[in-house]
DNA sequence: TAGTGGTCTAGACCACGGG
DNA sequence: CCGTGGTCTAGACCACTAT
């Protein structure tokens, strides 16, 4: 009668798991340590290694690991906070203070990309690449759709791509008047490409943020931006730097 | 020397199968219908179960496919897209649109909350909890934490807790000047009690955003909403309903 | 070359939802 | 009750990194 309902909901191993580690992480490791090795420590916790890899795979997805094949698995430092919207109203490249121009061509975009941009579907926009970086660490990588609208001036004074070509169609575009943007974050997997660029494996867990330029009553330019979702937290107001999620409760000793 | 690696990359099974499942998700089923279930599909493609599951888990992630136990795979509609930056400068409960406030008591906080809002390890909070609905369905779950000195006139007219309770912090609250507030988006795993609400397993990737509301130059209120991953985009600009991603190239016919 | 994490297999049992 | 997805096991081999 006063049992309190003892083990009825048994959790599974693997949550229970995370739990026990994510107290050992916060009381006997420091930040860049390195963790045994899954075999180890699957072992030492009388469980599968997949069981193990379960509990290890939501501590980096929480941000608390990072894992490198070849390397091993190590205590990851706090979130990076990653600023993305304090400067409203201003197009990208302004005054460039976090992207860096990669590369530039022309391509045909994505479907869901040319509706947005009310172009046809099978109409060439300049795409540029830029990625973004932050603590020495690459944090970020983007496609920029601007249609051919957007810089009507731009010409072929530049090479057809690369850099040089980036800084040309992101000088055009401040020449337009920026009527408003807006933003939408979401979950995404990384592609083969941004994976790449982001030094993570494809299909690793990413926060995709949208944004769409208006000017002149249209999307003068759309930018897909895809941030590292283990080591970002993406800040909108004006104080980045602040932290608040697992602060694993440092005395002031 | 004209073979363009072929296969000397051989990308993992999972991943294949993933884009086999994702074309076919696009081109065969339509929204809501149930797939065949796991132990049908991995002999169909002839890979173990665990694999085709790795592919699914990725799908699901990404909001293609909705996974319930004991029902089956579906389909999965777009990402609702949820309005989270409009109201820019108004306290929680103000234009009570989304949120429906549903229990409210006093809670220690976390620590990382309580050096968020300047109060002692130990010092009681008043706590609220909302939810918030989108098309009937569950989106998010929100924890307010609200110091004391932040509603100085509540008195006890209504009930400690309960979400008369609730609706009494709010209230209280709206009597405060508000100077600012920021934002950050990270993501998280869904706790038990928020998994529960949010009608997920524990562990689900949710969105985690975080508000702190200024006032009187403290941080007056510190929210921490979780957000269903799977299902939703969140969005900060004025146009709420475009959609971006993953549009299956729906020819106008 | 040795050691790491990443992928994959072929099973088993469990928890949940609906008939 | 049955069928579903969720958990778990004990292996194997592969891809990568550092030495």
């Amino acid at each position: 009668m006063g049992t309190t309902q003892l083990e009825s909901v048994p959790e599974p191993k693997y949550w229970h798991l995370k739990t026990v580690l994510s107290e050992a992480l916060d009381s006997e490791f420091s930040v860049g340590e390195i963790l045994p090795n899954e075999r180890d420590l699957a072992a030492r916790f009388g469980v599968a290694r997949a069981t193990l890899r379960q509990a290890l795979e939501q501590l980096e997805l929480e941000g608390r690991l990072q894992r490198r094949r070849g390397v091993g698995t190590t205590v990851a430092p706090p979130r990076v906070g990653v600023a993305v919207g304090t400067e409203r109203h201003t197009w990208p490249g302004a005054a460039s203070d976090a992207w860096q121009p990669v590369d530039c061509d022309q391509a045909v975009p994505p479907a869901a990309v040319a509706t947005a941009l009310e172009t046809g579907a099978d109409e060439l926009v300049h795409t540029v690449r830029r990625s973004r970086m932050s603590h020495g660490q690459p944090v970020a990588a983007e496609l920029l759709y601007v249609p051919a609208a957007s810089v009507p001036d731009l010409t072929a004074i530049d090479a057809p791509s690369g850099p040089a070509r980036a800084r040309a169609v992101l000088r055009e575009l401040q020449h337009l008047t920026l009527d408003g943007q807006d933003r939408a974050v979401e979950l995404g997997s990384a592609r083969a490409d941004d994976a790449k660029e982001l030094d993570r494996l494809p299909g690793s867990p990413v926060l995709v943020v949208t944004t769409r330029f208006y000017a002149a009553g249209r999307t003068a330019a759309l930018s897909v931006a895809t941030y590292r979702a283990d080591t970002c937290r993406l800040t909108f107001g004006d104080s980045p730097d602040v932290e608040i999620h697992h602060d694993p409760e440092r005395q002031a000793s």
